[in-house]
DNA sequence: AATCTTTTTGAAAGCGCTCCCATAGCTGAA
DNA sequence: TTCAGCTATGGGAGCGCTTTCAAAAAGATT
């Protein structure tokens, strides 16, 4: 089934029937009902390969994240999607869970793909990928990892001072014992996130601090933190997570063992997540705007007409403290 | 970047370096290190597009999900794509968050891009659309809906048998008023677990039972409910979900509403996503396979050399009971 | 050294589309 | 009637690849 058949069909050549298709060029009423006609009969879809070798263009966006699961990275690929189908572009996502080689396979079929633009929503980048990246053709906007490079927008989200709030409200709350929760220590805007908590706690409390990591970013990957923290002996009497996601693992876990939040523990986040709204007890957390930030990366990868396409660029988000319920005054002695 | 400057940055022909790339046909060792040094200096990736359009073949399969945001879909998604990798395929999803304009549009946009295979786990499939991916020339597999036709595998939860022991297992426990929370009542799957709970009211303890449909698939659609059921006066000492993922956000208002889980209500979930284990009360639920059914899917839609393409198949799954925290006996008199 | 194999390579024809360029209708003015 | 000036169409090259077919190169055999 191709634009041939149809011509044939419509009684047209198929130079007319892509001008039809594609709403360009004048065509004779009464010829584009026929080709319209045709293509309804046969139920006719264009080749999309076909579509982009021959026109060069390609209306589809490549997205890879670090870890679909996690509602922080699934927010940010349905506003980026949202925004793209506005547009009457396509979102091709690709996960990576965090691992180097998955992320280097990822990379490679997006590039063969060859989409209008690419989104690196990952925390593993390596330099060398960042280099290649730059080399593409192609626009790309990377989220808070790196350093700025020609060629590639950044969107930066000020995890340190996100941190910084939220470790100065709970030390205001006359916390002093506190733990951080993470994940994946090594990777860049992750380890931000716990340098931050290190140094706050260095700050506020000297010597007293404790951090953990685990192998996953899921509530089960924090339901094993907490059982670590508690195994050591440590007893926090606030735990700051790197995410929402993991938190409500901790929160879990430390109903389990017997442990209320926020009367023994207070527990923190980081997303603000749609489910921190729905965890037992509420979670407080730090809102960082998955919306906007999936509406500028579109803007970003595909830069309005008239507008020249900036060659690098860096944005940077604020994020909000959020607070609710799990999170209260320390009332150990 | 093409085929052409590999070739001759390498001194052979593209049909050589296509050769090396495909790793088919006989290469002289020399030559092949030669092109692949050549293929690595420039950092050329092939084009996919070119690539199918030349090949006729195309190793990336279609998916199209009803809500990306619902871990169930999610994790089946995650289990095809594991599978998938394990033998060099891709798979690209869409979303249709229910809209059928939106399963439309995803569907032809698939159709475009040649997938090796499409699998539907959608709800709000037609007859027409049915219809119209028979007649398409790719395999298709749906996911529990509409009638069998030929050239299209369908994968069948029974639904109905779950809710029946669900509501049994309820009912054992003394539980009379019992409510029922879905969304989108009218689509197949959904409207199965509602009639299936309806007509086992019917036969269990007729006149009571309650059914409330909210607009959407989420914490927040279950929040919904809840309020509704209560504001309507009626007082369940029992409420059914149809997923888990709305059950999160019923556990959550019922508390808000000064219930307590299970001691006031009993509550039950469906499909037994990995955070019914850490809501609190953890969830009772009904466990569906979706790494199992994730796999049937890749095997469905690429079937192994050798065994023939079946025309048209059923595969039938049966949920399995878990019981959590979240359901106990009825204390209401 | 001549001939026959076998291995290795290249030339070129598509794959299904877009888009440039040329041609064919048509309208109305001269 | 003729021709400029449109508007509508068709022809065909080319996008980057795979794949067949044939030819060249390299060994093997006598």
């Amino acid at each position: 089934m191709n634009l041939e058949d149809v011509a044939k069909r419509a009684k047209v050549s198929t130079a007319t029937v892509s001008r039809v298709l594609n709403d360009v060029g004048l065509v004779k009423s009464s010829t584009r009902a026929r080709v319209l006609k045709a293509v309804r009969e046969l139920n006719y879809h264009p080749n999309l390969h076909a579509r982009t070798l021959a026109g060069g263009k390609n209306r589809t966006l490549g997205m890879v994240v670090s870890n679909l699961e996690n509602p922080f990275f699934l927010d940010i690929f349905r506003a980026l999607e949202a925004e793209a189908h506005r547009h009457k572009y396509e979102v091709v996502v690709a996960n990576t869970d965090y691992r180097p080689q998955r992320l280097l396979a990822s990379v490679h079929n997006m590039m063969g793909r060859r989409p209008a633009g690419l989104a690196m929503i990952v925390s593993e980048m390596e330099p060398s990928l960042m280099d290649e990246l730059a080399g593409a053709n192609i626009p790309v906007v990377v989220y808070d990892v790196g350093a700025t490079k020609p060629n590639i927008t950044n969107i930066r989200v000020n995890y340190g001072k996100g941190m910084e709030k939220m470790a100065r409200y709970l030390h205001d709350l006359g916390h002093r014992r506190m733990a951080f929760v993470g994940h994946h220590t090594s990777l860049g805007p992750l380890s931000v996130r716990k340098k931050s908590f290190v140094d706050m706690m260095a700050a506020l409390t000297p010597e007293i601090e404790f951090t953990t990591m685990v192998e996953t970013d899921s509530p089960a990957g924090g339901r094993q933190a907490v059982r670590r923290i508690l195994a050591s002996g440590f007893r926090p009497t606030a735990v700051m997570c790197v995410n929402d996601y993991m938190a409500i693992g901790v929160l879990r876990e430390l109903r389990d063992q017997g442990l209320s939040v926020p009367g023994d523990v207070s527990v923190t986040g980081f997303d603000n997540i749609s489910l921190a709204e729905f965890t037992i007890p509420t979670l407080t957390t730090a809102h960082i705007p998955r919306e906007k930030i999936g509406k500028l990366i579109f803007e970003t990868l595909v830069p309005e007409q008239g507008r020249g396409t900036e060659t690098s660029q860096e944005i940077l988000i604020d994020p909000v403290l959020m607070v609710r319920e799990s999170t209260g005054p320390c009332k150990a002695n």
